[in-house]
DNA sequence: TACGCAATAT
DNA sequence: CATATTGCGT
């Protein structure tokens, strides 16, 4: 037996708002129902990234928007609250490539605000009566994301440091590296 | 084969 | 809790 399969890493990819940013931009730039793991993780051209990683995180995009670890910490409050609703899709069709919710509209127009939706929210807890999304029975909303520009940086969580900065004029906060070790290990 | 998704593991 | 991995159906 030879020794090999040292490149067998079994990262934790920490999809960041960045990452996902990128990740959203390869889905429309492919189209709907055209966004194959593989091709995401092709036009992505991040190393280091595989196609299950992709596949895995779609799932989650696709059932709900997902929100980004760092707005996760914002809002973690109240419980409860659901609504049962349930539509049925009689198509025995698959649901290929689709895209999570919304889906920007095609490549016609970029959202090119100079201004950046600054929330401060920051200073504790307290308030926070955010307005909930919720989902209607049947529509769905519409929201559009933030368009960010940024490069591409890949983390590795592999002693992975925050080297690489967001070298642009205007990005906001680079981003944290709280690694929190939860370990939650039940007996 | 590859994708989609549920369940499951870490 | 978030992500990875596995398993099964299509």
């Amino acid at each position: 037996m030879k020794k090999n399969k040292v490149i067998k890493q079994k990262n934790c990819l920490k999809w960041t708002a960045n990452l996902h940013a990128k990740f959203m931009k390869s889905l429309e730039q492919l189209g709907e129902g055209r966004c194959y793991p593989k091709e995401i993780v092709a036009v992505m051209d991040v190393p280091g990234l595989t196609r299950m990683q992709v596949a895995s995180h779609l799932q989650k995009c696709r059932f709900n928007n997902w929100r980004s670890p760092e707005e996760r910490k914002s809002n973690w409050r109240l419980s409860g609250q659901e609504s049962s609703s349930e539509s049925q899709q009689k198509s025995s069709n698959r649901k290929y490539g689709t895209m999570p919710r919304f889906q920007n509209n095609i490549p016609n127009q970029i959202q090119k605000g100079p201004e950046f939706p600054f929330s401060t929210p920051n200073t504790s807890i307290g308030e926070s009566s955010t307005q909930e999304k919720l989902y209607p029975p049947q529509c769905q909303e519409i929201q559009t994301t933030s368009t960010m520009m940024s490069d591409v940086d890949s983390e590795n969580v592999t002693s992975n440091k925050p080297g690489i900065i967001t070298s642009n004029f205007q990005q906001h906060i680079a981003e944290q590296n709280v690694l929190s070790k939860q370990y939650n290990r039940d007996k």
